[in-house]
RNA sequence: GCGGGCGUGAUGGAAUGGUAGACAUACCAGACUUAAAAUCUGUUGGGCCUUGUGCCCGUGUGGGUUCGAGUCCCACCGCCCGCACCA
């Protein structure tokens, strides 16, 4: 009998599955296709655990899908343009393309010892001209169609990376990849019109029944849809053009509670009261250069400027405010101007408390006593609360129904209208950087602005840049920029500017459907294949990726690139948690801790020791990181024990969407569960006994193996399919079943295991005669009469305890089940002689007996 | 502040409202071995004494619905995540 070694049987079917083209995707009428995609990796140079785990949950819906006759797509790329190739040209020389290329290259060669049934022929990065050029084709059309444009803008400037980021992409202030606090800068910038679908964008959560909730409320706090009512005040003695101040607010219920109007200091107002008077310059200024991370904003006091302005109340022209600049105030939100009401808002309040403003209640607490100048009343808007100043007539209402009362009073007076106003900003997708998609257009003295001619496409990067400054290397290449007008054949430039990585990733999985076609899309593939029916990805993309692939294909369906029926490109989303694993630390000579490497600890008892016996403290399950030196890098894994260990691993243990931690011991004990499964079946396939009475119940476990880890394989439940695949393996290493019996057993042990492990499987599939490749192999279905037994164990309960059990055949009808079930002894023993009060029999389930 | 999620043995976790702790780790004991490794077998939620086909308790805390609650409802405690000067 030969031992189970993955060295030699994983290369051995992988050459096999290429050489029978297994995983390759052709479009094809007769069976029911199935798109299942990963979300595709940054070239950074190595694959992470995190990559292993991610793709091989997609490769076992891949090649489930592929058993049970589906036609499936399961394409790799790579997310390939961005600032690390950038990075790493200014740190150690050589180019970006190079150092992507070849990091690709790498990561490539480490990913297919993995075995995932993956369609390589489909492979592409973003950074091959065939891509971005088609990129550009799209950019183009969508610049036809109104959905790209061009404006002045307020922007993030990241002074680290010296580019421009997208609001989603400050976090708390600063650059999501540099981490450098962010400055605004007023540029010309491209922008993506996805404002124009917010409504549609949110709407249509409601309809993506397969994505989990948490994914779909973070987009729509993010769109951030709200209802309020817009309106102006008059002004008294403003300046010319300022007769009206626009002012925006959820709250119309409370504008008898308004003591000020404040205005942002980058309001029009702010602006030109800014140039006559010196004070409010210095006061804008100084608000202006406030920072913006939660922090800063947290502890920055709430200033603000009397102008000296006064406007007049809209329901009483002779109540008069104050007008104040205010730093607290946002020019993009609204109107970039409120008013401010303190008795039902913190930070008002505050603000009225420091300028003495005074501080009236619209309304109060249904019942008792309330102090508004101490504090301010703020209830939820569905408590219903008594209106001391109503609006709209009610006295004890919710302020939802006072809002709405009090809007659709104000438009019928013709004091301002209802609007809803959305969060979402326009994607800012701009930035100047060298290895990004470079934006199609040319800047002409005589025609403006104008888009490329596709046959011209793609507009390539030069090769011959350097990094040895910083800045965008395209803007100071001598020759690049020169170019013709496609409209006047005239002299021109070219926008130096490249496009934002996260355009390059919304649209890769409608390219995977036709990798190699001459538009950005083929229609007729497109249609075939979209939508993606199974992605899966991190929740870190629960908005940024995820919300603007979501826009893109509605983009490509108006630019005729997709189908309608793919506005929606992902049918279900999985998001999966993290690979962790522990940190061992000990504190260093100067107080900081040291970390050392697990292959330098010895674990005994749950405690971690050094060589020379030196205890170190376990953190356990952290985020894999080099600076903690606990990261677990596949590779070595894979030399280890092999690929199937570490995909059997990663999915066992914890449930998909949560974060599982490595373990050695967790690894060591997947490699010996294999090891045993290969012995067990080797064994079955020379033995030769005749059949026994024990190949039947052999046989029922595993027609439910065949139903429990189908059921977990299709809900994701990988870790419970996983529990009963070593269950069922215990039990075939137990029975003592004849050889036919057990050799069935095996098989279809093999076909269970195949998703998961697919060259073990492959093995013994082999190794017991099965016919063909495993991965083409029909899946094994679950015999509704083997999963049902003749004879059931029912739990006999007395008040809902359980206090016995009874055998009784699975047909027997109710009342004979009760009267076994009154004869028991341990019910005889309660009711002592008298009747019982009820008697609940759930057939094939239990038995209550109420006394 | 707003929104959401989660609390089950030493550990990861299982359990369509119906036998809580499947499966695995760790630990302990045994077999094989000169020994170790490997392999195989068995034990392991807590408590009680009368050692049984025994009794009591047990899924963060307190209450509720139900014949029956880890699961549903309410309140609280703790942890995690997302958003946030958003008017």
């Amino acid at each position: 009998m030969s031992r189970y070694e993955p060295s030699v049987i994983e290369p051995k079917w992988q050459s096999a599955w290429e050489e029978a083209q297994t995983f390759r995707a052709d479009r094809s009428e007769d069976k029911p296709k199935y798109y299942v995609l990963e979300m595709f990796p940054y070239p950074s140079g190595r694959i992470h655990i995190g990559h292993v785990r991610n793709y091989t949950m997609g490769d076992v819906i891949a090649r489930y899908k592929l058993s049970t006759g589906h036609n499936v797509l399961h394409p790799m790329g790579f997310d390939a343009f961005g600032m690390p190739a950038e990075n790493a040209a200014m740190a150690i020389g050589g180019h970006p393309k190079d150092w992507t290329y070849s990091n690709i290259d790498t990561m490539v060669s480490q990913m297919k010892p993995l075995g995932f049934g993956l369609d390589w022929s489909r492979m592409f990065a973003t950074c091959d001209p065939e891509y971005y050029g088609q990129q550009q084709a799209l950019f183009i059309d969508m610049l036809d169609t109104g959905l790209v444009y061009r404006k002045n803008a307020v922007v993030n400037w990241d002074p680290v990376d010296m580019t421009v980021l997208a609001n989603e992409q400050v976090i708390d202030g600063k650059g999501w990849r540099s981490g450098a606090e962010v400055e605004r800068r007023e540029l010309t910038q491209w922008f993506f019109k996805i404002s124009d679908f917010s409504e549609e964008l949110l709407d249509a959560l409601d309809g993506l029944d397969d994505w989990p909730a948490k994914v779909k409320l973070m987009q729509a706090n993010w769109i951030g849809k709200s209802r309020g009512l817009q309106f102006a005040f008059s002004t008294v003695d403003a300046p010319d053009g300022f007769d009206r101040i626009e002012v925006y607010t959820t709250r119309p219920d409370t504008l008898m509670g308004a003591s000020f109007v404040g205005i942002s200091p980058d309001h029009p107002l702010a602006k030109q009261l800014e140039q006559d008077n010196p004070d409010v310059a210095a006061f804008c200024a100084e608000a202006r250069k406030g920072g913006t991370t939660a922090e800063a904003i947290e502890k920055a006091d709430k200033l603000g400027f009397d102008t000296g302005l006064r406007v007049r109340h809209p329901f009483d022209t002779a109540w008069e405010l104050p007008v104040y600049i205010a730093n607290f105030i946002l020019m993009d939100y609204g109107t970039g101007a409120i008013f401010g009401c303190p008795a039902h808002d913190q930070r008002d309040h505050d603000f009225c408390t420091k300028y003495e403003l005074p501080i009236v209640d619209t309304f109060l607490p249904l019942e008792g006593d309330f102090d508004i100048q101490a504090a301010p009343y703020v209830p939820t808007k569905s408590e219903k609360v008594r209106y001391t100043r109503p609006i709209a007539g009610e006295t004890e209402q919710t302020g939802d129904d006072a809002v709405n009362a009090a809007i659709d009073l104000c438009e019928a007076n013709g004091v301002g209208q209802g609007v809803t106003k959305f969060r979402l900003r326009d994607w800012g997708l701009s930035r100047q950087r060298y290895w990004g998609c470079p934006i199609p257009v040319v800047h002409c003295d005589k025609c403006g602005v104008v888009p490329e001619k596709k046959e011209n496409l793609p507009i390539a990067l030069p090769d011959d840049v350097t990094f040895d400054v910083p800045g965008n290397p395209l803007d100071r290449h001598p020759t690049w920029r020169d170019c013709t007008c496609p409209n006047c054949g005239g002299a021109a430039t070219r926008e130096t500017d490249t496009m934002d990585t996260f355009v390059d990733s919304s649209w890769y999985f409608a390219r995977f459907t036709a990798p190699r076609a001459t538009t950005p899309t083929d229609m007729a593939e497109a249609e075939y294949w979209m939508n993606v029916d199974q992605y899966i990805g991190g929740i870190e993309h629960a908005i940024l990726h995820l919300l603007y692939s979501r826009f893109f294909a509605r983009a490509m369906h108006i630019t005729g690139h997709l189908p309608e029926t793919a506005k929606e490109p992902f049918n279900a989303l999985f998001t999966q948690g993290m690979v962790t694993h522990a940190i061992y630390q000990t504190k260093g000579a100067d107080g900081r801790p040291v970390y050392h490497y697990p292959e330098d600890v010895e674990l005994r008892d749950g405690k971690g020791f050094l060589q020379d016996g030196t205890e170190v403290q376990i953190i356990p399950s952290a985020k894999m990181s080099k600076s903690k030196n606990n990261v677990v890098d596949p590779v070595q894994i894979i030399q280890q024990y092999g690929a199937d260990t570490a995909r059997w691993f990663v999915l066992s243990d914890s449930p998909p969407e949560r974060d599982v931690e490595w373990t050695a011991s967790g690894a060591e004990a997947a490699s010996k569960h294999l090891a045993r499964v290969f012995r067990i079946a080797s064994e079955i396939a020379g033995s030769d006994v005749p059949t026994t009475k024990e190949d039947e119940p052999l046989l029922r476990e595993m027609h439910k193996a065949i139903f429990d880890v189908t059921g977990g394989v299709e809900s994701f439940g990988f870790n419970a399919a996983i529990a009963k695949l070593y269950a069922f393996t215990n039990t075939l290493a137990k029975s003592k079943a004849g050889s036919d019996a057990k050799k069935t057993a095996a098989l279809t042990l093999a076909q269970l295991m195949s998703p998961m492990t697919p060259h073990l499987a492959e093995e013994i599939w082999q190794v017991l005669g099965g016919e063909g490749l495993i991965a083409n192999a029909p899946w094994p279905q679950a015999d509704d009469a083997m999963l049902v037994e003749d004879m059931v164990t029912l739990p006999i309960q007395i008040n809902g305890k359980r206090r016995g059990e009874i055998d009784v055949p699975k047909d027997l009808p109710k009342d004979e089940v009760e009267k076994l079930a009154l004869a028991h002894h341990s019910v005889q023993k309660a009711l002592d002689g008298g009747t019982p009060k009820k008697v609940i029999v759930v057939p094939g389930r239990i038995v209550n007996v109420v006394v």
